[in-house]
DNA sequence: CGCTCATTTGAGGAACTTCAAGGTCAGTGG
DNA sequence: CCACTGACCTTGAAGTTCCTCAAATGAGCG
């Protein structure tokens, strides 16, 4: 089992919860026929650099994907090179349910570790052990959770999309004084549904506001909960 | 078995599809100990009237629904009166799982009847049956991709939103010739995260362009359908 | 330094909203 | 049968937000 203490050391998470990494770690410690059959399905951890394919289509139709380390995006690209970010992945998430029907491509947002579990092995196994089970279904409900929460920033203004994702990004990463934003503003604006210059204009006037503070590059300090917390509704 | 008959009845379905409710039926047809499981737990099916409340907030963490006829929508009032729909949900489609997070309340979008699953005595009966859990994985991550897709759509024009709105519901209805629009314009306004005056320019300007027709009230006829394809991208 | 790539800034325009008014339709009571 | 009412949809004009295009600035690196 030397591959799993990554759950421990990578327990920082953005936007999905570190409990499922916990929670997949605690499959693996309790049973160790368990472990065996996990082990035996898993592909990997296999390292990508930033902006290349995790999967070819295909592959994503056989395998299920869980982030060891850095940051994974789904996304599409539209006709006329639009892209939308629909989400990001961060270590001890499990993802790839429901690509197949939007074609979304899963790439590395920065560069990578993802392991690879065999859909149908995981799938049977679940019909054998109701823990896989019960942990596949929360999975999958988190996502649900995090991706109503993106639709619903989705119809709110600019200033507040921003506010809102620079916060919970904050309190994703564990609430430390200085905020260091993992991806790229591209990223971030296909994933907020603006454009670069709106995002660069919106955490420009943030800081003008006094909200935040740039300290260098991309990192920043936000100086007034208060205000970012009203700005967000 | 009589009160299960309505997954027959109602098998036009909008955004869900009906393969779910047929696997519902399915499932109790297949074991008669799973039916009488099954239906100890049931609550209803009950009626609500347009616009009601299905669910107190509190009973939302203890029961998930299934919708037997009618359209239930799950939405969210924000400071400032803005309303937003995050789904809805149509006959054969189970749902419930993440409200407690985003506090969204479950109305109903017109009058429906809704049977009440009690959560804890269906978790725990999939642990027994791995019919049911993989069930219950398959409605969720059913509506994962339906909530994927409406978040691709939300960073869309105007335009592209209705008419994608449009022809998905006139798949979903079955692809008749008329189609009969259920909701209210206000629910697909905010569902779509546009004004009404907005809709109804989009729906006016469709209409001016000969991709669709009114017949009368919300009954419309989609005329171009390559056109309307075209549009949405 | 000189290159490249990412971010910032400005000006103008398109898309959408807001506000305000008018129209349609079904139900209701005269 | 007709006028009245209220809910819902439509339309116009003005305003706001955000995008597009273009250029400047800054950061990282050989």
């Amino acid at each position: 089992m030397a591959n799993l203490d990554f759950v421990e050391r990578n327990n920082q998470s953005i936007f999905g919860t570190v409990d499922t990494a916990v929670e997949f770690k605690k499959l693996f410690d309790k049973d160790v026929s368990l472990q065996r059959a996990l082990l035996a399905l898993q592909r990997g951890p296999v390292r990508f650099y930033r902006d290349n394919h995790v999967v070819a289509e295909d592959d994503l139709e056989k395998y299920l994907l869980f982030v060891v380390s850095g940051v994974a995006r789904s996304c599409k690209v539209c006709k006329g090179g639009t892209r939308s970010v629909v989400a990001f992945y961060l270590p001890g998430d499990l993802f790839g349910w429901t690509d197949t029907k939007h074609s979304l491509a899963i790439e590395a947002a920065s560069d990578t570790e993802v392991l690879f579990l065999k859909r149908s092995s995981l799938l049977s196994l679940a019909t054998r052990d109701s823990r896989v089970a019960s942990f596949l279904l929360d999975a999958t409900t988190n996502e649900l959770a995090r991706t109503q929460g993106h639709l619903l920033l989705m119809s709110k203004p600019a200033k507040c999309r921003v506010a809102t994702f620079l916060t919970e990004l904050w309190a994703r990463l564990g609430k430390v004084k200085y905020l260091d934003v993992p991806f790229s503003y591209q990223d971030i604006a296909d994933y907020l549904g603006l454009t670069i210059e709106t995002l660069s204009r919106c955490i420009t006037e943030l800081e003008r506001s006094r909200l935040i503070a740039r300290i260098s590059g991309r990192k920043l300090l936000l100086q007034n909960h208060f205000a970012l917390g009203h700005m967000m509704n």
